[in-house]
DNA sequence: GTCCAGAGGATTATGCAGATTTTCTCAAAA
DNA sequence: TTTTGAGAAAATCTGCATAATCCTCTGGAC
């Protein structure tokens, strides 16, 4: 009966709805993470909360104050310009060393990823979840080959700050998306291209959805969960 | 007389403790943690013990078991490999940023942190702890200027694995270092070279690293260390 | 009238001691 | 050899006690 999988604790059932929590923006940049209450809505002791946010605060989801307990990180229009720049860089070279060690299984997996994009459509709002997953997992299937479990779980924990800003301006009105074509296209080049190529489009990819937050911070319209806003 | 930092929570001190020993090799790889023990040696309740494991399994510097504790990660030549290539990847990426962003102040770090280091020798046994902290604050000074926390601190994660590699490695009499000259000529190639020849040397540096612990696994001696060895 | 310092209570984080699962051990049975 | 099950050991969880921080209000100086 038991699954492959470990049986999962109580406390590891809390820090995944948390994270996902924050990562789709349910709790707000800046706001403080008050154990009690946490405690209350996802139904648990303080203890499992506690040690949640410990776990979150080490990959920067959360930010820990001493004896002042823990809030969800501000954002800001340098953070984000950093953290996609990094991203850049490590999916570069994580893409790099994949393109390099090419296997046919590897190539399969990508074909398979972006079939499975092609079922959602990021502008209806019911298959917004959706597309999210089959977008994130057709980013990792192309870095998957790279040959460091290290680069690609850093590749991950920028990913999943990235997808907090997006989120947190997509409560904006931030529709834009890239389109199908442009991940076909990316798909394409990693397959058939150069890495040079492949490269110049995954970065010009990250660019835009660069250039569409910070649209949405210039307008001043995110202001609320920056630093000096609280 | 409350310092300008924090006042550090009984939970937080339990983790640096358990992160240095854990470094130093204090606890062997494959080892597993028992929460009341811990919580005995450090002399504090089993729920700080777990916060604190709970953290460094984020950082990967323990295993955790849903529902069956947490153990010391064994060591492995395959994942020994990957993560000095890992770390000249990413080391390599900072370090061509650092010196494009060169700044004076950046350079009198640099310097500064290598004559610190050069009052230590790592072949003296009162010297080691000394030598390592001051080693490991020269390679964080050619990298402080490269522009992204995230990269420093990803660096500073595979640092500290790598750490671990070379410590569990010195309880098998792995004496060799590399000599201060070595630094030295690190640091003229950084301040007065190109990024092509700088990076050059500190690729060349870790390889000299990851070699010595290579030869030790391959004579077998690290064999109790690793999974199969259990 | 405004500003600041400080006291005291309310709120919150932190820590602890068991109670409650879950896993592990190991010997006997199939 | 494989299975089963009781008892021991260990991890996990809860509820409360303690300690730190935050907030409000008072009183006094200017």
């Amino acid at each position: 009966m038991a699954k492959a999988g470990e049986k999962t604790t109580l406390s590891t059932t809390v820090y995944q709805k948390l994270r996902g929590d924050i990562i789709k923006g349910e709790f707000r940049p800046g706001e403080k993470l008050r154990i009690e209450p946490l405690a209350g809505i996802y139904g648990v002791g303080s203890n499992a909360v506690r040690e949640a946010l410990s776990r979150l605060s080490a990959e920067r989801l959360v930010e820990r104050y001493e004896q002042r307990g823990f809030a969800v990180p501000a954002i800001a229009l340098d953070d984000w310009r950093i953290l996609v720049r990094t991203r850049c860089w490590l999916e570069t070279k994580a893409l790099e060393e994949a393109m390099a060690n090419r296997t046919e299984s590897w190539e399969e997996a990508i074909v398979l990823s972006l079939h499975r994009l092609s079922r959602f459509r990021s502008d209806k709002a019911d298959e917004r979840g959706g597309w999210e997953d089959a977008h994130r997992n057709f980013h990792r299937a192309l870095l998957a080959n790279c040959g460091s479990p290290w680069l690609l779980e850093f590749c991950d924990v920028l990913a999943d700050h990235a997808t907090r800003y997006v989120f947190v301006s997509h409560a904006y009105g931030n529709r834009k998306r890239q389109g199908f074509s442009e991940h076909e296209a990316l798909m394409k080049a990693v397959l058939h291209g150069t890495a040079e190529q492949a490269c110049a489009l995954l970065t010009a990819h990250y660019m835009k959805t660069f250039e569409n937050v910070e649209a949405l911070f210039k307008e001043g319209l995110l202001e609320e969960f920056s630093d000096s806003g609280n």
